[in-house]
DNA sequence: CGGAATCCCTCCTGATACTG
DNA sequence: CAGTATCAGGAGGGATTCCG
């Protein structure tokens, strides 16, 4: 009970800034928020986040591991098999960050309507 | 009434992938947190969000701007004044960002925890 | 004050190829 | 299958300078 408000992301060398940008990153947050739904393997995630490498998704889900929100669990069968869930915490935070999604996407015609105008607005310049 | 689940940002193209990133990206989620306490000038956000440089702020509020998340509000006189606050979108989208860094800064005890076991059973490797 | 423009450099990113 | 290694490119991002 003596840490407050301890941790302020607005902070220039705050250790919560760094994980926010493995969490909220390009494909982190894309990762996060697809093992929202169950576990995966990679190959399944890799085709669920479309357009991402193997190398960025393999690094991006290192990030998260290392952040204590993604457990991987191998099973040195042949084929390898290699299982992605998340930690009470990373579910939390996958829900929120679906959350914001979803309400992202829902106000998309809106956000197209004001980036048209913009551009427009400023073709003229 | 016909534009169900549209919009899919696990799909490669689609348009809100670059919102999304926008939105939380590295200075883009801190300034839009910082306006959810009220309407703030160009150099009150750039004391606040520590550590980013004009170029990136302007950069950001520009995007954010542009996808009709943030009004830009310049007044003309000298000094020049220019005032930045949210879009009723804008203010949505911030909160549940706020929402889920609260989350996070409050679970940073546990992270750091992790990470420190994690780097730790890789320095044996 | 609030930017835009320029320079410059890092590191992120994406193919490709190779390993367990 | 699930990565790691390597390499080349291109964007991200900082410092400085100049304009309204």
């Amino acid at each position: 009970m003596a840490d407050e408000v301890e941790y302020d992301v607005f902070g220039a060398a705050c250790p919560s800034r760094p994980v926010l940008e493995d969490v909220t990153g390009r494909w982190g947050s894309l990762a996060l928020g697809a093992l929202a739904d169950g576990p995966m393997r990679f190959n399944e995630l890799r085709r669920r986040v479309e357009g991402v490498s193997q190398k960025m998704l393999a690094q991006s889900l290192q990030a998260l591991e290392r952040d204590g929100l993604v457990i991987r669990e191998v099973q040195s069968t042949f084929p390898l098999k290699v299982e992605y869930s998340l930690t009470p915490t990373g579910e939390v935070l996958a829900a929120k960050l679906l959350d914001l999604i979803g309400y992202l996407t829902s106000s998309m015609p809106g956000i197209l309507d004001a980036q048209h105008h913009y551009d427009q607005s400023r073709a003229e310049a």
